[in-house]
DNA sequence: TTTACATGATACCTTTTGGTATCGTAAATA
DNA sequence: TATTTACGATACCAAAAGGTATCATGTAAA
């Protein structure tokens, strides 16, 4: 098995599951509403929400027969923070939040 | 082809080429340099050297008969604002960065 | 000019990925 | 009980991904 780095970006790296991503943002769905979004077969769906699932970007609860997707704030945060190592690039966000900082310390 | 989304998060797929792109954040590198810093032919690294370039997360540029890999910030940027979807749930993150710009400030 | 060097391009191979079709199962419900 | 309904699992397929081996090319240096 790969690291859970590894298998986040990988989860992220096909539209239809950013798309997925972004659904879930809005509210928890089962699987068949995942689906009714797209035009792939509901197997096929299942597949991408098994890979986000192993990905850590979305966990499963039941509830009675349903089972509901939902967005793993920290599984997403992790892939996130990648981006962390590259802080120095990002000047101008940084210094966009600084600024705003500043003003509301004072 | 496919959109420029797509094609950085495909880039970003891959452990070797994120690893490439940490090390071209250090320092701009040639080829072979970069190649020195894992096991595999030359051939493939310039593979993943060109998805990244196509995914605009670097760029190349001529110096005499060599050429030099840098990093693309701006398509860093690019796939990086793809997260900017899920700020709602970012806050201790921000609040994190917060403390740490007080810091700096002070 | 000749030779060495940095790089690119192509053919080929194996594994992974994204999809379908199909079958199985457990829980609500008529 | 019989039948939907929500879901999972598996076999299979085509295409993409990641790698090697090999050959070609342009530039620097002896």
């Amino acid at each position: 098995m790969l690291n859970q780095e590894q298998m986040g970006f990988r989860a992220l790296a096909d539209p239809t599951r950013r798309d997925i991503l972004q659904m879930l943002a809005k509210r928890d769905m089962t699987i068949i509403e995942v689906a009714e979004n797209f035009q792939m077969t509901r197997a096929a769906v299942k597949k991408h929400l098994l890979i986000l699932n192993e990905g850590g970007l979305i966990n499963v609860r039941s509830d009675g027969r349903t089972k509901v997707n939902t967005l793993d704030v920290d599984g997403m945060k992790k892939v996130f923070s990648w981006f962390d190592y590259f802080d120095t690039f990002w000047d101008d966000r940084l210094s966009k939040l600084k600024s705003e900082i500043e003003k509301e310390i004072q």
